[in-house]
DNA sequence: ATGGTAGACCTTCTA
């Protein structure tokens, strides 16, 4: 079973490049994140004609998730626990009753830069939030993915130039702990699980020719419980979207698990 | 050292 994560950056500004990708693909799950859309304005019926069946937590012009799934969903919840005052869509879980049942939850990470602002205490309460909830999800014994855009590169060989991200929130001590916190406790990577290479970058900057040069980061990943990673199978970082015509900054991965 | 791009939207914010 094939579970991908995808940062669109607009479902409707990107929405022939995604439909394609999905007509390519057909992934049983995906994971999209940047929707930058209320629920009510997601292009439903492109995805629900392929036989998808969608959840979402939108936003206008900001944020928002949604998980589509060729399996029934079920047990859907929308935001981490203990949100009060967070009007951020960027989480949103189901369980997908598939050939294997799993439980999916679509992470969109905050940025959190400027370093100095208010974002990234933001960043790091998320964070614990996060890590609250995956240690009770941790406790069901399930297989579980926590999949999505984390925002945090994790070690050096993550970054083409890592010294061009000293001060920036994605690579500060504080995020890079927290991501590290969150992994112990027994969520492991399925880029390290797989054993893949450094240098398999996920995202692109727009600007400044960094697609050309090769200026990426790894900041999309798949977080896998016990369950899962005995199931992994492989795992594709899909490059090739950054070429295609009006390119997201991020480019779709996707695990496959045993059933 | 600076500026470069993209998306949503109301002229600026977020990334």
């Amino acid at each position: 079973m094939r579970i991908a994560t995808w940062n669109v950056n607009s479902v409707n500004a990107r929405l022939e490049t995604v439909v394609e990708w999905f007509r390519e693909i057909q992934p049983d799950v995906a994971c999209l994140q940047e929707i930058k859309c209320v629920d009510e304005k997601f292009p439903r019926e492109p995805f629900e004609s392929m036989g998808y069946n969608i959840e979402t937590h939108g936003q206008k012009t900001y944020n928002g998730v949604a998980i589509l799934s060729k399996h029934p969903l079920s047990d859907v919840t929308r935001g981490l626990p203990e949100g009060d005052g967070d009007d951020h869509a960027r989480y949103i879980e189901a369980v997908v009753e598939g050939p294997l049942t799993v439980r999916v939850g679509a992470i969109y990470l905050p940025n959190g830069n400027p370093v100095a602002s208010e974002k990234f205490p933001y960043k790091l309460r998320w964070m614990e939030r996060l890590r609250t909830h995956a240690r009770n999800l941790l406790a069901y014994e399930e297989a579980l993915v926590l999949c999505g855009d984390y925002n945090v590169i994790p070690e050096p060989e993550d970054a083409k130039n890592p010294e061009n991200w000293t001060g920036d929130a994605l690579f500060q001590l504080e995020s890079r702990q927290a991501f590290r916190a969150l992994k112990n406790l027994g969520l492991a990577d399925a880029h390290e699980v797989a054993g893949e290479p450094g240098g398999t970058f996920t995202f692109w900057d727009y600007q400044a020719g960094a697609w050309q040069r090769n200026n990426g980061i790894r900041i999309d990943f798949h977080l896998l419980s016990p369950q899962a990673q005995d199931r992994l199978a492989g795992i594709a970082t899909h490059r090739f979207m950054r070429e295609r015509e009006k390119p997201s900054d991020h480019v779709p991965v996707m695990i496959e698990l045993r059933v």
